[in-house]
DNA sequence: AACAGTTTCAACCGCTCCTTG
DNA sequence: GCAAGGAGCGGTTGAAACTGT
């Protein structure tokens, strides 16, 4: 038995608002508040809505100081930063933009960032396969991509940008061990991305003679991306890589900056959707390597589909399922990289947080 | 101009968590 | 401690707008 509904759904409006709903609902709010009550609200009001639909509504659009479109590339920043650290914890991100709510951020990240940041790869990637590759029939199941396209690996990829690119692409035994069908289509993504120095690490037979370009799309040669692209050593970046830093480290102090905007990692987190009554024992935010774990082992249903197909794979028995895999994969790039502890991404969310520019975000 | 394919984004859905009685 | 109901969240959908042919 499913939990009675918060309205009744026939009868209530659905779809888009008219500028008179827009106008009732900001009129009543501006006046009276949201009485902490939003199923009741639009019954008050005459507005035959529901009240989830309301809430949405004048957090997203109708509220004050609310910008919408023309992300600067700042906010890029931070969006792409927060994103690699904890993940699509859009309320979270939000927190950090002034103006910006958690649906518009997660809009821009989905439709816009994520392929300016990683290229569109992923259906060449399909194509390719299903053109090339003996293994298509698997390879192209909507399942298996769906699995690539997990945010962990999307996170991991940008994540490796930013830290040590050259020297994580440039080498295999850095890697993961992943499942073969995910081995070979990360292998082909990262050499079909449009980044440079993925294409710089992979680069692609059919690729060869082409320009690179960087992220904005600018060309950039290959010399240029041994020294260091520039796009990669300004202060935009490196404030990226020092808020990385800060946000994976164990030290809270570090702060979290990017340019010139520091964020404040020193305040508690917030009562409510994070932190849990036992939230000093656990992680406020994901586990990037557990996340990519859980990928891993593959109890998604993305994966169960292929295991029906094709059975049980040896590299998982090897694993045995545990958690040796991983572990093997996380201590050891752990010592190699010469920078921080950067999986570990709940530390300083955790003990500390922006949680309290969450809190105020959402303050009314 | 017409059509098809793609992208964008407002809105909805269903879930989890919190509060309250 | 438990159950009910509300708030808030992330994922998804679908219509509109845009772009390419």
């Amino acid at each position: 038995m499913g939990r009675a509904p918060c309205c009744d759904k026939d009868n209530v409006k659905k779809g888009p608002w008219s500028p008179e709903e827009d106008a009732k609902l900001k009129a009543y709010i501006d006046q009276f508040g949201t009485g902490g009550n939003w199923i009741a609200l639009p019954q008050k009001i005459g507005l035959k809505r529901c009240g989830k639909s309301c809430r949405l509504r004048w957090l997203n659009y109708l509220r004050p100081n609310i910008k919408h479109g023309g992300f600067s590339e700042e906010e890029d920043s931070i969006i792409c930063n927060l994103y690699i650290s904890i993940g699509s914890r859009w309320s979270i991100i939000a927190a950090q933009l002034p103006g910006r709510t958690d649906n518009d951020i997660k809009n821009y990240w989905n439709t816009r960032l994520k392929k300016k940041l990683l290229g569109r790869r992923k259906q060449s990637s399909i194509n390719r396969l299903s053109s090339t590759n003996p293994d298509a029939n698997l390879a192209e199941d909507s399942s298996s991509s769906q699995a690539l396209s997990n945010s962990a690996l999307e996170r991991l990829q940008l994540h490796m940008q930013l830290q040590n690119p050259i020297s994580f692409y440039n080498n295999p035994s850095l890697w993961p061990k992943l499942h073969p069908f995910q081995e070979k289509m990360l292998l082909q993504s990262l050499s079909e991305s449009s980044n440079p120095l993925m294409q710089y690490a992979f680069p692609s037979p059919q690729q060869g003679d082409e320009q690179k370009v960087d992220i904005y799309g600018q060309l950039v040669d290959s010399e240029t991306l041994q020294q260091g692209h520039p796009k990669f050593s300004n202060s935009n970046v490196a404030g990226l890589e020092n808020s990385l830093n800060a946000i994976t480290s164990s030290d809270s102090s570090i702060p979290f900056t990017n340019g010139n905007h520091v964020m404040d990692l020193t305040t508690v987190p917030r009562a409510g959707m994070v932190e849990k009554s036992d939230a000093a024992a656990q992680p406020v935010v994901s586990n990037f390597q557990s996340e990519l774990e859980n990928f891993l082992n593959s109890k998604s249903s993305g994966f169960t589909a292929q295991e029906d197909q094709i059975g049980e794979f040896d590299c998982f028995k090897e694993m045995n399922g545990s958690r040796g895999g991983m572990n093997w994969w996380s201590n050891d790039f752990e010592t190699k990289s010469a920078s921080s502890n950067s999986w570990d991404s709940t530390s300083a969310l955790q003990s500390e947080g922006m949680f309290q520019d969450y809190e105020l975000g959402y303050t009314m």
